[in-house]
RNA sequence: GCUCGGGUGGUGGAAUAGGUAGACACGUUGGACUUAAAAUCCAAUGACCAUUGCGGUCGUGCGGGUUCAAGUCCCGCCUCGAGUACCA
């Protein structure tokens, strides 16, 4: 028999929790470490396998840090707001706080059963109106700053007020709406007040406007680009069309550089930052202004390629843009509605799928060419999006392949304007070693000084200027729905007015149901009381609303977004009623030395809470601009669903091995916990499971039944979910927290299978040994020399591991070290104390047992982490061990006096030994690796 | 299509700066203990050849290259996965 981890992991996750051992002080003086975890969804499906991996792996290293001396934070709680919760509200009518709290309290007791080491005290929940006060806070202060772009940073409005006053808009450089026009001072200062809040609305951080966004009927809102995959919701896959709507976003654009280079500064994985400059999607080109033949209308384009310009023969508008009905000549005004509403029905789908078929129209207008002044045909194509740069691209058919396949479709003329390139079979769409030709001033010039060169020109004439695209959109801030912070903002007049911090939190009213109103306005709209009186500063009846002083409050709630792009700087002082978080606080402990958590948030949360970050920064309510020096994302761990094949049309379920070509069946999904390790299914067990089964006849093949697998998603309507707690039940928390890391790579994804699990759960129960063969068996001895060695290298490969976040092979090392002192037999104090604190952070609760029994009195979570001399072997003319970068090796100076033997013969016998000659100095080196000194010494 | 990341035994995976590939674990086979089973312990386990012993040949997706030495670096392919997509 084993040791008894149950007994052991109640009595010491207990004895954690009444200690407070790992509550974390905002003063010390020792060095602080923040470790954070991404924090969980409450769902209702309970915690699988899957979830703790991150978790583990960051409590194993927080409990290193402090070990090693740090004063460390690891905080955890629940991003608590959320659809599924207002979904089960809307099916079953129960209020989704109530069941947020029930699964909340699930979780906690999945949590505390793996012993991870989180302060508690510092919980924080999103959905609670103690922390949504602030996140409601947040966004007043968006509201109230603009970006201006000469100081680079956000501004209070009341600046921007202040020089529209003295000076107008034309001189202010500030990100705002395409929208806006120019005025002068008088003429700002001649506005109504509800004018001036329509322009200031246009500059404000978080606006309102009339946008295309992602509509979803059957979840009833609106959709941000990153919840949508493949054109269905990333929720429960329904189909989401555009549509206009007024929407709150977040002017995330105005940030798009800082973001970018911010990037450069952190030690985030490559892949994601490269998926963030992705999304970013930073182009350097030009605007270029082509003037309408016979109108006064620009048209203005964004390219990469201005060095091209002279190689336009037409220009594409996409279907879209309004300017189209003004550009329409009356001959072909019915081809082009007829081709806009074709484009108008057309899904995204459609037209993704569809890319090869080049379609287009003649508008029947000219533009004319800014430097040639030749009249340049404008047509309107579905392959230019209306939202991307200005919905508008100068066609230069020899240097793009899209362009080139239109001109060819519809006979449009191609210039060549480079040099020795042909250009018969398809675009010459290389930059580099590219000499343009055929084009005026820019003939003779290479790419690069072909664009300096253009722009300038184009600078000159007015006709254009040199400027950097991005494809990050704003974010739209606007939900549907009730289960989400409510925006704290009335309307008077039609004109949003912010609440003020003491009015703050603005809580969520009751109501009756959770769906939209008749009317299809948000849920909100049901709420009885739900209104605002700027006297009593309470919330009041709606019907009062025509009262002069009583203003309906925005229906609208926040994304799910809002309440984790702050709450890691909460975790610093959760507590505090009158701040965010206190100016002590934050300046002690700065930022996230680790975010732990996986890759899919990329271009949500990650890319939204730096935004937010940088907006606090230039606040000055933040210390520092980027908030987590590293991130690492933990690959996702996947279920192994099984599959039982029943033959079409019949009750009869072949099993794997059984099944032929000839066979037609249809794979049916059953429960993963029926089936052992060898794909044999009980029949008997399904059978009970699902009533279904039970007239069901079942082909066997030599006395089993196999079933088929396939690794995809762990989800509970795939029947592939295993729960942690079953684990726990079987082998103990410690023996899951280690076969979890020995999984694999912690960023790597990988499927749940138990096969070796019996390997870790032996390791621990063979360490455990070591103290205990019926009776304690330590001893007081000096340990032999051989296992001072295993142990002191095990020391140094796991504390290097650690550091780099190998964990799966620290989990290798144990055991290394484990079997040899069983085969030394060496039971020695002086080996066993520091190898259990070594091993605390894996196995923690194994760990304080025995370093109990060890006769210390106290927590083994305090005692300092062991460590090795580095050096050893250092004898003048014989040996120098040499370290580069944590790798040893060494450099035996052979001429000098080498009378060891048993260093000569190892050092000559093994094939990697080569012998060099330095130039400088006449003497002879022999290069060899570590591990051969290692067995000689 | 573009960008990024992978491809190592029957399986998960090691190899930390280019230095004896396959650590560790699972699985399999054989053995010890036991009435038996479980548990535990020991041994073997990349392939092929030889097997009386010594041993030998090949081998990290494929083909080249650099090097005394390549899983690792370079060039060209094949392939799997992720992200993104008419981005001007």
């Amino acid at each position: 028999m084993g040791y008894d981890f149950k007994g052991i992991e109640k009595k010491w996750q207990s004895y954690w929790a009444k200690n407070q051992t790992f509550k974390a002080n905002n003063q010390s003086d020792k060095p602080k470490f923040y470790v954070l975890d991404m924090f969980p969804y409450p769902s209702g499906a309970g915690l699988h396998v899957g979830h703790p991996l991150g978790y583990i792996a960051s409590d194993i290293f927080a409990r290193y840090k402090r070990q090693k001396g740090f004063n460390v934070l690891h905080p955890q709680g629940y991003d608590s707001f959320g659809l599924p919760a207002e979904q089960y509200a809307i099916q079953t009518g129960q209020h989704p706080a109530k069941t947020t709290l029930e699964n909340i309290a699930r979780y906690r007791e999945q949590l505390d059963r793996m012993g991870f080491s989180f302060d508690w005290s510092r919980e924080v929940r999103t959905s609670d109106p103690s922390y949504y006060k602030w996140t409601q806070w947040i966004f007043l202060l968006l509201f109230d700053h603009y970006y201006c772009k000469e100081a680079d940073k956000a501004m209070p409005i009341s600046t921007l007020v202040g020089r529209f006053e003295l000076e107008g808009n034309l001189k202010v450089n500030a990100v705002c709406d395409s929208s806006v026009s120019t005025f002068s001072a008088s003429e700002w200062n001649s506005y109504s007040e509800e004018q001036q809040l329509k322009i200031l609305l246009a500059y404000r951080l978080t606006y309102l406007s009339d946008t295309e966004v992602n509509w979803c009927a059957a979840l009833g809102t609106v959709l941000a680009n990153d919840e949508i995959v493949n054109g269905v919701s990333e929720r429960g896959g329904y189909p989401v069309i555009k549509k206009k709507m007024r929407q709150w976003s977040m002017r995330i654009g105005a940030y798009a550089e800082r973001l970018l280079t911010g990037l450069d500064r952190i030690d985030w994985p490559e892949p994601l930052k490269e998926m963030q400059r992705n999304w970013i999607g930073k182009s350097i080109g030009a605007k270029v202004f082509f003037q309408v033949y016979g109108h006064d209308i620009k048209i203005e384009v964004f390219t990469t390629r201005p060095d091209t310009l002279f190689g336009v023969t037409f220009m594409t508008l996409a279907p879209e843009l309004e300017l189209v009905q003004q550009l329409t000549t009356p001959d072909q005004k019915k081809e082009v509605e007829d081709y806009i509403e074709k484009t108008k029905h057309r899904t995204e789908r459609e037209r993704m799928a569809d890319v090869k078929n080049t379609t287009g129209v003649f508008t029947g207008s000219y533009a004319i060419h800014p430097f040639t002044g030749e009249q340049i045909p404008i047509w309107i194509g579905d392959y230019v999006l209306a939202d991307y740069g200005t919905g508008a691209v100068m066609a230069v058919p020899c240097g793009d392949q899209r362009d080139y396949d239109f001109a060819k479709v519809f006979n449009l003329p191609i210039k060549n304007i480079f040099k020795s390139v042909s250009i018969e079979e398809q675009a010459f769409t290389e930059k580099e070693n590219t000499v343009i030709d055929n084009s005026d001033f820019l003939s003779g010039l290479s790419h690069k000084n072909a664009m300096k060169a253009v722009i300038a020109a184009l600078e000159e004439r007015g006709c254009g200027r040199g400027t950097i695209n991005y494809r990050l959109r704003d974010a739209i801030f606007s939900r549907q729905r009730y289960w989400g912070e409510p925006i704290p903002v009335y309307y008077k007049k039609g004109i949003p007015h912010p609440l003020t911090l003491e009015d703050l939190p603005l809580e969520l009213p009751e109501v009756q149901k959770y769906l939209p109103t008749e009317e299809g306005a948000p849920p909100l709209g049901n709420a009885t009381h739900w209104a605002w009186d700027t006297c009593s500063k309470t919330v009041v009846d709606n019907s009062l609303i025509d009262h002069q002083k009583v203003y309906p409050l925005e229906l609208n709630t926040m994304p799910g977004w809002a309440g984790s792009s702050w709450y890691f700087y909460r975790y610093m002082d959760a507590q505090n009623s009158s701040e965010f978080v206190s100016e002590k606080a934050k300046n002690y402990w700065q930022d996230v030395d680790l975010y732990l958590g996986g890759n899919e948030h990329a271009t949500g949360h990650l890319l939204y809470s730096r935004f937010w970050q940088k907006f606090l920064f230039d606040l000055n309510l933040l210390p520092v601009d980027e908030y987590a020096k590293k991130l690492i994302n933990q690959g996702m761990i996947l279920g192994t669903s099984a599959f039982v094949y029943r033959k079409s049309g019949t009750q009869t379920y072949l099993s794997k091995d059984l099944l032929t070509s000839e066979d037609t069946v249809e794979p049916i999904r059953v429960d993963v916990n029926l089936v052992n390790a060898s794909d044999e299914l009980d029949i008997a067990a399904l059978k009970e499971w699902q009533p279904h089964f039970k007239q069901a006849n079942f082909e066997q093949s030599k006395g089993v039944f196999k079933v088929g697998r396939e690794v995809e998603k762990m989800s509970k309507s795939k029947f592939n979910v295993v729960n942690p707690d079953e684990i726990c039940d079987q082998y103990g928390a410690d023996t899951l927290r280690m076969y979890e890391m020995f999984l694999g790579p912690i960023e790597q994804a990988k499927p749940w299978n138990t096969a070796g699990i019996t390997g870790v759960s032996g390791f621990l129960n063979k360490f455990w040994r070591l103290f205990y063969e019926d009776n304690w068996r330590v001893t007081e001895e000096e340990p032999s020399k051989e296992a001072l060695k295993i142990t002191h290298e095990t020391i140094k490969k796991v504390t290097y591991d650690i550091e780099h976040f190998s964990f799966n092979t620290c989990v290798s090392s144990f055991m290394i070290c484990v079997n040899e002192l069983h085969r030394l037999k060496c039971y020695s104090r002086s080996i066993l104390s520091p190898l259990t604190i070594l091993l605390s952070p894996f196995a923690p609760h194994i760990a304080e047992e025995l370093w109990e029994n060890l006769g210390h009195s106290t927590s083994i979570t305090q005692e300092p982490f062991p460590v090795v001399n580095e050096l050893f072997l250092v004898e003048e003319n014989k040996a120098y061990p040499i370290s580069f970068n944590g790798k040893m090796r060494f450099i035996l100076n052979l001429p000098l006096d080498l009378d060891q033997e048993k260093i000569k013969k190892a050092v000559l016998e093994d094939p990697r030994t080569i012998e060099y000659l330095n130039g400088s100095t006449p003497k002879k080196w022999i290069i060899v690796p570590s591990k051969i000194i290692n067995i000689v010494c």
